[in-house]
DNA sequence: GGCTGGCCCTGTACGC
DNA sequence: TGCGTACAGGGCCAGC
C-alpha cells in the first residue's frame, strides 16, 4: 500500500526519466477511475511532484499539436496496487493505461484491485479531487509544526488514528506509518484526545517513521515496488504493524492487533496510552 | 458540518 | 480438488 515513502521513491525515480518527454499516444482502461489519462497526450512533461500520497506530473502543451491551451497536470493515487514503471507489460491483464513517450519509451500504470485513480486537470485545479484538495501540510515541510498537529487534532473528537489518515492533519500517512509512528510516540491509536506534549512526540514520530521508510526505499508487503521492480526494504524495519501477537521491541507486552474505523490496528497495550 | 460505516475491487488464505 | 467465505485498505459518499 504505497504511502508517502513508497511514492516519493517511485517519484523521485520517474521524474528523470519523463521530464522533457512528449506523450505521443496513450491508453486506458473504460473505468471512469483512468479513463482520463489519454489527456495528457500532446503534452510535454516538464517534471513530477508529490503531495501527500498523490504523484503530480506537470505537462504543458507542445508546439505543433493540437493539444487544449494551457498546462494541466496528470494526477495519479496508486490506491493500494498501483504500480508505475517504464518496464511493465502493456499487455498484462492489471494494466489501467499506458502513455507513449516521444523517445520511444512507456509509462505503465498496473492496478490489480482498481483502487487507484488518474486524472487530468488544468494545472493547480484539484477540485475535481477532494482529498487532495484538502490536504494537510507536508510532514517534512515549515507547516507542520507540532502546535500546528497539536491545534489540528484538538479541533475533532475523532480517534487519532482515524485523523492520522484522513490527510487532513499531514499528508501521506497511510495504516503503515499511522501504526508505527503512534506507537513510536506511546499514544493507542484510539485516543481522542492528545494534549500539546504527546503532539509534539507525535509530530516527531511521524517525521521519524517517514524518514526511515523513505531511507528504506519504501515497505513492500505484498505489491509495492520501485520503478525499477525492486521491492522495498523497510518492511524488516517495522516495529508495531503487522507483528500482533509478537512482543514489543519498547517493553516486550505482546502487540495487540484489532479494526479501528475500519482499519486494521496493531499497538502494544502497556506502552500505548489513550 | 463532523463523524461513522459501507462500498468499491480482486488475489490470497483458510475451512469444509 | 473445488467451492465458499473472510480479509486486506485509501478514498469517497450516504446517513445520522
Amino acid at each position: 500500500m504505497p504511502e508517502l515513502p513508497e511514492v516519493e521513491t517511485i517519484r523521485a525515480a520517474l521524474d528523470p526519466l519523463l521530464r522533457g518527454r512528449l506523450v505521443t499516444a496513450a491508453r486506458a482502461h473504460p473505468s471512469a477511475k483512468f479513463s482520463a489519462a489519454p489527456g495528457a497526450i500532446g503534452h510535454r512533461v516538464e517534471g513530477v511532484r508529490r503531495r501527500g500520497k498523490y504523484l503530480l506530473v506537470d505537462l504543458e502543451p507542445a508546439a505543433g499539436t493540437d493539444a487544449g491551451a494551457g498546462r494541466r497536470e496528470l494526477v495519479v493515487h496508486l490506491g493500494m496496487t498501483g504500480q508505475l514503471g517504464p518496464d511493465l507489460a502493456r499487455d498484462d491483464p492489471h494494466t489501467r493505461a499506458w502513455w507513449e513517450l516521444d523517445d520511444g519509451g512507456h509509462l505503465t500504470y498496473r492496478d490489480v484491485r482498481r483502487f487507484g485513480r488518474i486524472a487530468v486537470v488544468p494545472h493547480g485545479d484539484h477540485r475535481s479531487l477532494p482529498t487532495l484538495a484538502a490536504l494537510g501540510p507536508e510532514p517534512f515541510g515549515p507547516d507542520f509544526t507540532p502546535e500546528g498537529l497539536w491545534r489540528a487534532l484538538a479541533r475533532s473528537r475523532a480517534r487519532v488514528k482515524t485523523q492520522l489518515l484522513g490527510q487532513r492533519v499531514v499528508a501521506g500517512v497511510g495504516n503503515i506509518y499511522a501504526d508505527e509512528a503512534l506507537w513510536r510516540a506511546g499514544i493507542h491509536p484510539g485516543a481522542r484526545r492528545v494534549g500539546p506534549s504527546r503532539a509534539e512526540r507525535l509530530h516527531a514520530a511521524v517525521r521519524h517513521v517517514l524518514a526511515a521508510g523513505l531511507a528504506n526505499g519504501g515497505t513492500t508487503l505484498r505489491d509495492y515496488r520501485t520503478v525499477t521492480g525492486e521491492p522495498g526494504r523497510h518492511q524488516d524495519a517495522l516495529a508495531c504493524y503487522g507483528r500482533a501477537g509478537r512482543p514489543c521491541p519498547r517493553c516486550g507486552a505482546l502487540l495487540r492487533r484489532a479494526v479501528v474505523d475500519g482499519r486494521g490496528t496493531t499497538w502494544c497495550p502497556t506502552c500505548q496510552r489513550t
